[in-house]
DNA sequence: CGAGGAAATGTTAGCGCAATCAATTTGTAT
DNA sequence: ATACAAATTGATTGCGCTAACATTTCCTCG
């Protein structure tokens, strides 16, 4: 038995088993191992068993920081949301995570909070580890964000927003047209002084914008708002609806989570006030407590799941192929208004 | 100028600057530009600032990756959790990844469901990545994964529950011991038949087996137990909850959540059921919305962020310091029974 | 002004792996 | 058997960066 192959560990070596150490108790050479790994249709049955046994032997875990920068292949993909602390960001991450794991992608999470600028700041760690792909949270980015989104040419989804000019992909829905959408439907059913209540957050903010400029076409209706700080909770909405029905005759409030709208709900019980006879209730995203609450939440439902899937799916796809054509691919998955109880 | 340093591109490579294109461009050594940009103190005023603008104007975006493989420093921490569409654990993840960004640490997040054999296989492309530092949600691992982690070497805190043997490091609670309080202060306050809604996973069991205990020290209590599926959600809690008071005659009901626990809530109220009065309802977890339903739910305080924050602190000082000892460090950071109006 | 030391910069040699192409073995048809 | 293609394995090289050591520059002080 030789072994010429074992070079001295340097004392830059971590210790662990190598590629090389595997091959040489099986036999065989360095590449022929990483291709029993990675690509084991290209092998021999026996060869193949005998690098397993060898791994076993060896106590071998591959390492990817090097596979990545000897292929240019990192097999990780950043997702970018502002928050998982909201529901519906944690079912996006959940899903999102819940399709790339099955294919070996991992998953390298960055928490943008809701300013342009953490999400720059991240971002700009995240492009160092070279993902193969990038899921990010909303369409407004900084300058510098979008100038380094462009020449690193990396896959990319945008999610949760529409835009007329996406970066590269886009699965998501229109805040807009969420609040046009809520405000004819309360107002067909015969609701006109509303309170709202919005996190302080852009697309909480367009939500508002298209549920004003919602009256504004209709011509009838008045408003109150009031902005929460972040994160939106319970108690939150049980202030500023406290602080709306003080000072206002209302007829409904609508708020910007269905977090803030269980406050509001909450409020409104403790001051013995009938929902929706009194006051009606209007929520947004579909939180699994709001269709039990009692009474059942009135809300918007949106699908994180379906959101989260096709991100996935399209980043899955636009990685796969090495063509990347930057033909941008809008996906709108809209919103649905769930009628309950509280309107 | 001459331009012997321009190694001509190979096919291989990414085509996007390098160190090399920088300090050829600043006209100064690779070396020097790689420790201006990360060991700045070492550099003087005038190369520092000449490599600055040098990157900016070469549009240089460090390889991670490479300097992960050269200096065997990854700056990735890996954060697993069974989910993050619980409101604790992502908490949990907001928390860690709040404490360690600054740091410039990144962190690989993976979902391990409620199923060791899913933290067994995650935890395998997990340590291909050579991470810094894990923290790993329980204490109870597959063998394999005992294993890996022991001849890996890395830094770990272990989270969310309690330990004689931790492998490194740990922050968390006991299940035993939140079970137990909560039994001893339903008694306390009078409550003698009781229905348990629990999720399926370890530690909701262990709480459970906790309770059970509470009831058989104290010699009295009666209970029934029923089981949800994951993950846990209101419907679920509305749901058996309607099943146990359907069944039998009960004076609380303990949840092994707070969302179950306002799904019982819900059901009660439906039911014109007094609460407290008629029945008494306990959750879990203390979550944004507890304190304020209506009425106010009673529920174990859990402080996810504390978790979060205590493991992560453990971490980075572990991190830092090269010597890396084995001693066990255990920290208990306890909980709270936090009595509303629910019972 | 030159010695001596600190500060700043440069040179060399990998880190562990996979792309690439070369060499070998195997199978197949004549 | 022989030619030829296909399947399998091997040798070489470099991905982009930093540790370790070598060298140069700068400063201080007798």
């Amino acid at each position: 038995m030789d072994d010429s192959s074992t070079r001295p560990r340097s004392s830059r070596s971590t210790g662990s088993a190598r590629l090389t150490d595997v091959a040489r108790v099986a036999g065989v050479a360095p590449m022929t191992v990483s291709r029993a790994l990675n690509r084991p249709e290209l092998v021999s049955e026996t060869t193949r068993l005998r690098v397993q046994r060898a791994v076993l032997e060896t106590g071998y875990v591959p390492n990817r920081v090097a596979g990545a920068l000897a292929s240019s292949r990192s097999r990780l993909v950043a997702l970018l949301v502002p928050t998982v602390a909201h529901s519906l960001f944690a079912e996006v991450v959940q899903t999102v995570m819940g399709v790339l794991a099955p294919q070996g992608y991992q998953v390298l999470l960055g928490l943008t909070g809701y300013t342009p600028e953490q999400e720059e700041t991240i971002l700009e760690t995240v492009l160092s580890r070279r993902p193969d792909g990038i899921v990010l949270t909303g369409c407004r980015h900084s300058t510098l964000t979008r100038q380094r989104l462009q020449s690193a040419s990396v896959p990319l989804v945008e999610i949760w927003d529409m835009s007329d000019d996406p970066l590269d992909m886009l699965v998501g829905f229109s805040h807009d047209a969420v609040g046009r959408a809520v405000a004819e439907h309360l107002l067909a059913r015969g609701y006109r002084r509303f309170g709202l209540i919005s996190a302080d957050d852009s697309r909480a903010r367009f939500r508002v914008a298209g549920f004003v400029a919602g009256l504004e076409d209709a011509g009838e209706g008045e408003y109150q708002l009031r902005e929460v700080g972040t994160p939106s909770s319970m108690p939150w909405g049980r202030d500023k609806g406290a602080e709306l029905l003080d000072g206002h005759s209302l007829d409904a409030i609508v708020c910007s989570s269905d977090i803030l709208a269980l406050g509001v709900l909450a409020e409104a019980q403790s001051r013995g006030l009938s929902v929706p006879g009194q006051l009606a209730i209007m929520g947004f995203g579909d939180s699994s407590y709001a269709a039990a609450s009692f009474p059942a939440l009135s809300t918007v439902r949106i699908d994180g799941a379906a959101i989260g899937l096709r991100a996935a799916e399209h980043l899955l796809q636009r990685m796969a192929q090495p063509t990347f054509e930057r033909a941008a691919r809008t996906l709108d998955v809209g919103f649905e208004i769930v009628d309950r109880d509280t309107t």
